[in-house]
DNA sequence: AAATTTATTAACTCAATGTTAAATCTCTGT
DNA sequence: ACAGAGATTTAACATTGAGTTAATAAATTT
């Protein structure tokens, strides 16, 4: 089973992201600070570690560092998180010998798709932009550049539009709770304001074509062509 | 979990694969001809068929054809495994509908892998999806894409109907009492007006066929085919 | 044939969804 | 830090269709 560790020294975050790790079948241990960090690091190694930057004591970097000079951790891929607005450098993030860079704050779904990516680059085999764009039906959906396009015309969708679209994209003909949804896209199951999800599949409607999506009465929506 | 049926004429290539197949976990029949593979596949409609193409009596193109013209099968990735010198067209193979195509020898791993590979494509992950979709009679029933398709044709019912459907489909034969769907179905013991169950399964038998549903006067409503 | 149970049909009801606009939040550039 | 633009959420109201009911017909049992 793959170990992750995860760092980050607001508890809110740690939560969050252990829930949903979880969810995927991850093994996932937490550490409140860069110290607790290493010795969690040590005691068990994990094939992950998400390392949040600022941290008090002891941060990211440093951590990274730390891990980086241990042979025990040379099979243990580095992923730094931070805010958005922390205007770090991935170069210097890269160059420590970290792996990838996600930035705050990230919906479940891309965070989970990210660490599969990153496992499914390391092992080896299989290039990551294969499944970056997506063409089904008379679109395409490009994930890297966040885009969509009906038969060559740029439909430009906002960031929630947008991980709403690829849900439902990526799995044709299955049907979403609107629970399924705000677990997925929002991750959280708070349930906001029962229109929000109505609203954003009105808009995707509206920009993409009403033809896509469905509404199965009582239960959810579904992506079909 | 996931079923495999491997189809070959030579039985040390059917127990190298079961071997490593079942190592990680997979549910593996063979069969040593192309009949012999059609025969199994129905009596237990796998998640992904491995067909040598050379073989006596039913080739593995044959028996790719047969199966993809039953909609039984749509849910079923076909793959088809050959020799190397062998110099079949990879495009005739794909254009039979098979999913994915496979030179021996082979390593376990990338057997295994190019298996898991094939399992995420078409569908989410590797796990147990196929729990999801019953096949039964001439039916598919697909709880995740709330759909029931009859001879290969969509078959679009409604919340209650569909849950209903499932209820009696899981144990065909029983004889449900409208208590007891009551129960389970509307997940109340209060009787709503009497003639609900009976409306809906009117509806069921018109949008599904009249064969399916069985009222046993007195007691209730049975599946049978 | 009377009684009981189930089938059929159509009308009705209300919760779920669609729609719109305004309020609020979040980013971006200065 | 601030303003403005754009994104997202909330709220209020409209619409729809699934699910229910009710009334009547047909089938089955006694």
């Amino acid at each position: 089973m793959t170990k992750i560790l995860i760092v980050d020294d607001e508890p809110d975050i740690l939560e969050f992201l252990q829930y949903n790790l979880e969810k995927e079948g991850f093994e996932v241990e937490t550490a409140i600070d860069g110290e607790e960090g290493l010795i969690k690091a040590h005691s068990k190694v994990p094939d992950i570690v998400v390392l949040d930057i600022m941290m008090p004591r002891m941060d990211g970097f440093e951590v990274c560092k730390v891990m980086r000079k241990d042979p025990k951790f040379d099979n243990t891929i580095i992923t730094f998180l931070t805010a958005k607005d922390e205007d770090f450098s991935q170069i210097a993030a890269l160059d420590l010998g970290g792996d990838d860079f996600i930035t705050k704050p990230v919906s479940p779904r891309v965070f989970t798709s990210r660490i599969k990516a990153l496992l499914r680059r390391h092992r080896g085999n299989e290039s990551n932009v294969q499944d970056q764009i997506i063409n089904i039906a008379d679109l395409v959906i490009d994930k890297e550049k966040v885009l969509v396009k009906r038969k060559g015309e740029k439909i430009e969708l906002a960031k929630k539009e947008f991980e709403l679209f690829c849900l439902l994209v990526e799995k044709p003909g299955k049907v979403y709770t609107r629970e399924e949804i705000f677990r997925k896209v929002w991750g959280t199951d708070v349930i906001v304001g029962n229109r929000t999800i109505d609203v954003h599949i009105r808009k995707l409607r509206e920009k993409v074509g009403p033809i896509y999506i469905k509404t199965i009465k009582g239960i959810g929506y579904k992506f079909e062509f």
